[in-house]
DNA sequence: GCAGCAATACTCCATTTGGATAGTTTTTTT
DNA sequence: AAAAAAACTATCCAAATGGAGTATTGCTGC
């Protein structure tokens, strides 16, 4: 059985999708969410057996959204694997989720067999799960390469995590390897204070230590 | 009827392929090709309406290997679409051939029903004709970035710090955001022996804390 | 056989960190 | 002017980290 969880907030799609999966016998589906969010604090709460291999992501949420969760996700369960699931074909969305780590993008036309098949293929041999118009347009991402180097998108993505201008400073010296007190000198200000803007760090970057928010910075090059 | 035609090196290869494609009654093959300047000799030859829409291309040929061939043919013939046909699965293959123009790139291993469907696909709704596991590397090659910077000097000096085996494993843990009983745990270790090795990793590396090691791993991208 | 190394495991100890809680002040938004 | 957000300060406590030392095992080269 493959270890699922699907990300939506339309109840009737999480029914309509949960449906599909149940009709042969090879999913396993551990939980579903409404937002990113609650997606997140129900992967804290499990142990590693407990978790889904893969998340069946849509991309247009309240309080989180597909991409802000994947990116998070990718960086705390690197084994996961992140599916978007969703109606929207526009390059932009395609391209984001790519960046944010999905390894699939179906979309949800497809019927459930295709659906199945595909997941069922990525589980089985990391085979990536795209529909077949949006690989297409993948390849016309590359090809015209425009997006890859240029912003717009990239643009969006700056500042997903809406850190503070103290935060993303206070991030930034963390990520060179200062400790608290470092930082606290080189800012004129407490070391007291700076864990507090460490802590709110921590909680915009889902994550409860340094290595884990270094290492989204880092892979989602924060910084340059 | 598709009008297509093959080009391959291989004789034989021709064969199997014109047969897989002779099953049902969809495909009318225009003519084969064993090179790529042969190819573009014959594609020079024909009226538009004889012309085939589908080119179902090897990459590794004499004289005019694929990727030359369809960066011309792209050209010469804007609205005739090319389908990579190889065995080859390596990221620059796959890279240089989405370049040239390919819309399409089937593994050879793949079934007749999965070719035929795939080129159905393509020439009814433009949908990309990918292999699953080329679509999965295009992801990757899009989320790493790494073969469209990637410049053939830069061979990646490997071990520069001398570590060992355990110390890479145990840094690239570490790197992944986890605690040294988490990582003990995964290794079946204890967590002293885990503290160890990362002490001997910090005094390799000439750093004395988690994250400027990190630092130094990220940037120096001793992974991946 | 023996020296050297990597990997394993442990202890003691000091420092750093993260979490919770409880505030004040300043700036921005409404 | 009131409300909200951001920045600042502080303390207590528990957990994680880092440093230094000791020691056993197994493997490799001389």
């Amino acid at each position: 059985m493959i270890k699922v969880a699907i990300v939506d907030d339309k109840k009737n799609n999480r029914l309509i999708l949960a449906d599909k999966l149940k009709r042969n016998n090879l999913f396993d589906i551990k939980f579903e969410a409404s937002n990113g969010e609650i997606f997140l604090e129900k992967m804290a709460t499990l142990t590693f057996n407990e978790r889904p291999e893969i998340i069946l992501m849509d991309l247009e949420m309240p309080v989180m959204n597909g991409i802000v969760a994947t990116t998070i996700g990718t960086s705390l369960y690197p084994g996961v694997k992140y599916v978007m699931l969703t109606i929207f074909d526009d390059d932009d969305k395609i391209f984001n989720a790519i960046k944010a780590g999905a390894c699939g993008y179906l979309l949800k036309e497809e019927s459930s067999e295709v659906i199945a098949d595909m997941l069922v293929n990525l589980w089985k041999s990391g085979a990536g799960a795209i529909s077949p118009s949006i690989a297409y347009k993948i390849l016309q991402i590359i090809q015209h390469e425009s997006v890859i180097k240029a912003t717009p998108g990239q643009q969006k993505q700056d500042n997903i995590f809406q850190l503070s201008e103290r935060e993303k400073e206070i991030l930034k010296f963390l990520c060179q390897g200062l400790e608290y007190k470092e930082i606290a000198e080189k800012l004129s200000i407490s070391h007291n204070t700076v864990k507090k803007h460490v802590i709110h760090v921590y909680e915009k970057l889902h994550v409860n230590n340094k290595a884990h928010a270094l290492h989204i910075a880092y892979t989602k090059s924060l910084f340059k």
